[in-house]
DNA sequence: CTAATAATTTGGAATTATTCTAATTACAAC
DNA sequence: GTTGTAATTAGAATAATTCCAAATTATTAG
């Protein structure tokens, strides 16, 4: 088993207010929905999950709640080819491995370091808030 | 200046042969349009371009020669955030800088080894057969 | 050359993903 | 409690992409 996120509900409270913003139901239900099931799932896919447990909530509202949780560094938003993005909230340093023929994604543990020497391949001027690697390829299940 | 890609119009033919695939005229200009300006247009950038040399040419078709490209490995796609798809003709091994001010995307050539370097963190049972390495961040210009 | 076949292109409709808008609700400060 | 700001909501609007069936173009076999 790899190492899960350190994220934990408790801590989004507290990371919402540090960036000035309010924890809500919703929010919170959407970060735990993500906490709960980690495959990555689309917006649409989160606005299912939550709906079973608060059935008022909109797809307006689970977008403006991803969008938030991105913003504040809570989760991470994925994009492979074409399709909708897809929401991670491991917090652990990582890279996306796409199954070309599941269509499943796996988080990669990266070994310490590894994001920073690929940063060093930068040229003057660049400076690099986020990296992102993504493999595509077939995994042995 | 950073190195080019090794691709040529007159590669196009052949690669295009060796996958089965013809060689038709809308194919050729849509190949040309992307080594022209190498600014990783969207689909629709490149029908905009496409069509003042070849104005019967339609958007699907478009999209259908850029399919095409990217499968026999002609052509990159890269997806950023939520917005559409972009395209890149470059085949020397290299990652994209997004930048998030201006939204420009910028090639950064890769040294040799990396790549190979990268993919030796997966796990065994994992087989990629591509790597895509995003930095977000600001550029210095 | 000609017919038959296969590949490709086309325009438009359909679908999917996402964003926008305006109205409402919830919360916090005074 | 009123006022102001933040957040949510439903639905409309937009954007990106795919689908589809017909028309066109190229290729092969006779």
């Amino acid at each position: 088993m790899s190492a899960v996120s350190t994220a934990t509900p408790e801590s989004l409270t507290q990371t919402l207010a540090d960036s000035g913003l309010r924890s809500t139901p919703q929010r919170e239900v959407v970060f735990n929905t993500l906490l709960k099931k980690r495959d990555h799932p689309t917006a649409d896919e989160v606005f299912a999950r939550v709906k079973s447990e608060m059935p008022t909530i909109s797809l307006a509202t689970v977008y403006n709640c991803l969008e938030t949780l991105v913003q504040c560094r809570l989760v991470r938003a994925v994009n492979f080819e074409r399709g909708p993005t897809r929401y991670c909230p491991n917090q652990s340093p990582h890279a996306h491995f796409h199954d070309e023929q599941t269509g499943s994604t796996h988080d990669i543990d990266l070994p310490p370091g590894l994001l920073d020497n690929v940063k060093t391949i930068l040229p003057p001027g660049y400076d690099a808030s986020s990296v992102e690697i993504i493999f595509r390829g077939k995994a042995r299940t």
